[in-house]
DNA sequence: AAAAATAGAACAAACGGTTGCGCTGATTTT
DNA sequence: AAAATCAGCGCAACCGTTTGTTCTATTTTT
């Protein structure tokens, strides 16, 4: 097993060149001849020679690969969100290193930690879904390493984002309830500590009261995004005096759980009650039941975004810090789909 | 922005030892003196010292780090199996590097070059659908990079690989189908170039010889997946002049496809006609018409044994060359699993 | 023909850490 | 008291590549 790969030095000594001219000539170095260059080259392509990426990355003190952090992967939404990343990578010539927090906080400060003395260029996040404290990812400034968030991402200023509107999917969702003849809308909301679910709520009011819809806080329930907690949730909107006739819920997996307690209590979906949801899972379509609508959050293209601010960021590092940096803050518009059937 | 990283050197220069002190202190060599070796790790903890991993991969020519490649992540067999290779990797303290071919051969072939290029220090695998040769993986051994294959793996004696024994779970849910009844089984197979459809077929064959139920070859179609085919397979089938009244599908998202064109076809699932599949997937709950009953196939564990190999195999090689260097080949039992509803 | 310019290649340092070996001064052995 | 031992630390090489500087012919200029 001649396990040795080929290296710089491999190739100077076969042909009696520096190593420095052997680099140089496979750089097309101005200051190294013709004959040599192509000499060079050659041996170097019958060598198989591939620069030891271990060696540029010490060297250049870059590893040319971005960390991912997001709850798992098993989620639709996210698989489809690291596609966006890995595309924009590809692009760069970058690698792709994947970690899964399980919306588990403490396993999120791992991976950061790992993350970072891995030594990754950048990093692309989105929370966990219980992340209040955002320490382990403002630290990683000290060390150059910038961090962009998405779909889940903190509730501050000072860090670069790109989110979903929810604003405009809720509003239509809303609005689309309303014109079916709804006037009874209950939500099954996120954990307060995720800004999405404020914001889903204050739009929710907003419609409400234009419309000159009674607002009723007793239609208004969370769940951790379990299915116990989403049962839960439904037996409390379904025990009302005046239950909901509609429900809009945080994304469809929730809505899949409410969909299967409300039938589970007889009731008939899109009859006796109506489902709205956010995400838009391929799945929606092998449903009998499925949700009226869903408000589509575009993960491919709020991950490729993040993935292109992060490389914007990289070659931004080099300017002279303008006193003002800017924080990029983006938001992709949602967008409700309505389900044929 | 004093983004310098203490380095060895600094924690040197302030405590006035040579680096090669400073590195045997952190490393508790015994030949370094109590007192020194107290002052070296307190100065380390208060500049946060932490080594410099590029340099660490370059000189010990390793990366800590493993390559996957597989079709995508979408499918939660496989977002499941990534769970099974994480945890291995973090308790050996690795960190995985993750690469989707798209069940594009080019893409895989380009993902396992960049892999090795970045020196992966090994590589779990699951191949594309359409990959017949697989040359790219096995020129990899001439880098000292151990390959292990899960779930789709290539029809080889020498490859280290742990797939699923397709053969105990059709055989439970052919038998589980005639138990119920069943007479005229239909099989939407998967691509030919699919180790997995021909053992299938095997099975499905074998089944039905000893149960004496005659064998009618039109009641096998393929499918490559796609949704499209999937519903051409169905037509066939129905079209039948005595179309089956079970079939067994490749996996739950040709079942769902299947499904759903039996529906269209007016057809009462699990009454006119029934589905059993392979993988059982949690959506499977969800679904008002599920597939009778899916083979499990543990992506969890078939993923968590491969990279176990994988990290046998980076200790084996350190093990003179035993002449008869065994593959690992191990196959994990499906096991029919019955949907109550 | 001597001086200056230039092309083409070599030298050497640097990135950060590990490790075999050698050095020094103190302690123990004979 | 001289010799041997040993604890404790420094020196230097090495991993592969890049790159600023220097060197050496050769060519061009005057």
């Amino acid at each position: 097993m001649d396990n040795k790969l080929p290296t710089l030095k491999e190739i100077a000594r076969r042909l009696k060149f520096s190593v420095s001219t052997v680099s140089r000539a496979l750089h097309d170095h101005p200051s190294i001849g013709l004959r040599t260059k192509m000499q060079v080259k050659q041996l170097a392509k019958e060598l198989n020679y591939e620069p030891n990426q271990t060696a540029l990355f010490f060297k250049q003190q870059k590893t040319h690969t971005i960390g991912v952090i997001l709850p798992n992967l098993k989620e639709e939404f996210f698989s489809q969100a690291i596609n966006g990343i890995e595309d924009v990578a590809k692009i760069n010539k970058y690698s792709v290193l994947i970690g899964q927090s399980h919306d588990d906080i403490d396993q999120e400060k791992q991976i950061a930690i790992a993350m970072k003395n891995q030594r990754v260029d950048g990093l692309i996040v989105s929370i966990s879904k219980h992340t209040k404290n955002y320490d382990h990812f403002i630290s990683l400034r000290k060390y150059n390493i910038p961090v962009v968030f998405f779909d889940r991402v903190p509730d501050l200023p000072t860090v670069h984002k790109v989110a979903s509107n929810f604003n405009t999917g809720t509003k239509q969702a809303i609005e689309f309830l309303i014109t079916k003849g709804h006037r009874r809308i209950g939500v099954i909301n996120g954990p307060e500590e995720m800004k999405s679910s404020k914001e889903r709520i204050i739009t929710y009011m907003e419609v409400l009261q234009k419309k000159r819809i009674k607002i009723d806080l007793s239609l208004i329930v969370t769940t951790d995004l379990t299915q116990v907690k989403t049962f839960e949730a439904m037996k409390n909107l379904l025990d009302l005096k005046y239950p909901p006739t509609a429900i809009l819920t945080i994304n469809d997996y929730v809505a899949l759980d409410a969909i299967q307690y409300a039938r589970k209590s007889k009731l008939k979906i899109n009859k006796d009650i109506s489902f709205v949801s956010y995400a838009n899972l391929p799945i929606i379509n092998y449903l009998e039941f499925p949700p009226l609508a869903s408000v589509e959050q575009y993960p491919y293209e709020q991950a490729k975004k993040a993935t292109e601010i992060l490389f914007d960021l990289f070659n931004a590092d080099n300017i002279p810090d303008e006193e003002e940096k800017k924080y990029h803050n983006i938001l992709i518009e949602g967008q409700l789909i309505i389900h044929k059937k």
